[in-house]
DNA sequence: AAAGCTGCCAACCGCGTGGGG
DNA sequence: ACCCCACGCGGTTGGCAGCTT
């Protein structure tokens, strides 16, 4: 009522993105931050509806995101994240805080959902496989008994337990140098062509490097406080961005120092200075929970991280006071992430 | 060399939810 | 209390690129 409509489905325009549309996409984020998608289209002059925006600025243009390979790391996270909260994506992305859920969903579908149906076949038993996903594994399910059952559940949950616990452990930089590699992931090269493992896409990689200068004058002339805090509180999708404003490496000392390097920039306004990982040491679980998009404090219920993390370490630590570590013992993840357990 | 196949991923679609009027 | 809309999420699809025949 009274709100104007998002889009009126006429002069629509569909299909891939233009440099020049994610320029004017960028450029219109640069002054208002993200949110309030509806205004975009017309803000921007773009013919797209503003959904298409949101989807165009969370899983692409948005800083900070990692593309290109998955690490073991990150592959073991998605496939026990994946065991214990089935399908809901966005909740699994918030635990790979540079990876959109869309990503993690491709991947799944595309590597991981694969792989494990071939380690399946290939008579690696069905351990693990008890989400909705695996539903076609019925040949296992069918003649297991419920104590089976209940004891198989509770291996995965150890399972994933274990996972987290590596994925969490501070002292365990987990695939640290790859994960955050320049070369692999993040880095200004990569926003400068962020289809950076798609080097056939040369059109659009010329045209990106306008984007990284319009990202530039961005981060010289941050958004207004007032504007950043009233989008963090509307879409924490920008959760990097205006996370890292509020926390240690803020927006306005890199605004301050002007003319730093734009990698610098970059570094230091994403909050990925050398050393993040997929969960950061330096992020504290509060501050990654906050990051995560509309993301949930909760799983499936939902758990905050720093719940998880507590109950993790907290089942690690009582296991092992009781010498229980065995618990683990016909559970333990490999360092070489995919085949393990399933 | 060309046709067909397969894999991958960006983008779209439809639905549920929450909030504003 | 109800309606309408924006937003967010998960599932699905279209199209491109690389590979195989």
């Amino acid at each position: 009522m009274g709100r104007p409509p998002c889009c009126d489905k006429e002069g629509i325009k569909k299909g891939p993105w233009t440099p020049e549309e994610d320029i004017s996409l960028v450029s219109y984020i640069q002054e208002h931050g993200p949110g309030n998608w509806r205004a975009v289209p017309t803000n921007t002059g773009l013919h797209r509806c503003s959904k298409s925006c949101r989807l165009r600025w969370t899983n692409y243009l948005r800083p900070g995101i990692k593309r290109g390979n998955f690490t073991d790391h990150e592959e073991k996270m998605i496939i026990h994240l994946q065991a214990l909260l089935g399908n809901r994506w966005a909740a699994i992305a918030s635990y790979l805080p540079q990876r959109t859920d869309n990503d993690i969903k491709n991947y799944w579908n595309t590597h991981l959902r694969k792989k494990l149906i071939k380690l399946q076949a290939a008579g690696g038993g069905t351990e693990g496989l008890h989400s909705k996903d695996q539903g076609n594994s019925n040949s296992s399910s069918q003649a297991i008994s419920r104590g089976q059952w209940e004891r198989r559940l509770q291996t995965d949950i150890h399972m994933a337990r274990q996972a987290l616990r590596d994925a969490l452990s501070p002292e365990k930089p987990p695939a640290l140098s790859s994960d955050l590699n320049p070369a692999d992931g993040f880095s200004i090269s990569n926003l400068k062509n962020p289809t950076l493992d798609q080097s056939s896409n040369s059109t659009y990689a010329s045209s990106t490097e306008n984007i990284s200068r319009l990202l530039k004058g961005w981060m010289k002339n941050p958004p207004k406080k007032s504007a950043r805090l009233t989008n963090l509180a509307n879409n924490q999708t920008d959760y990097q961005h205006y996370s890292s404003s509020e926390g240690t490496t803020s927006v306005a000392n890199t605004a301050n120092s002007g003319n730093v390097e734009l990698s610098d920039t970059f570094e230091s306004l994403f909050g990925f200075e050398s050393s993040n990982s997929d969960l950061s040491p330096s992020m504290s679980p509060e501050a990654s929970l906050f990051q995560g998009e509309s993301k949930p404090d909760l799983i499936s219920g939902q758990l905050p991280l720093s719940f998880l993390e507590k109950w993790l370490f907290d089942e690690g630590a009582a296991a092992a006071a009781l010498g229980k570590d065995h618990l683990f013992s016909d559970t333990v993840i490999p360092d070489h992430g995919n085949a393990i357990f399933f």
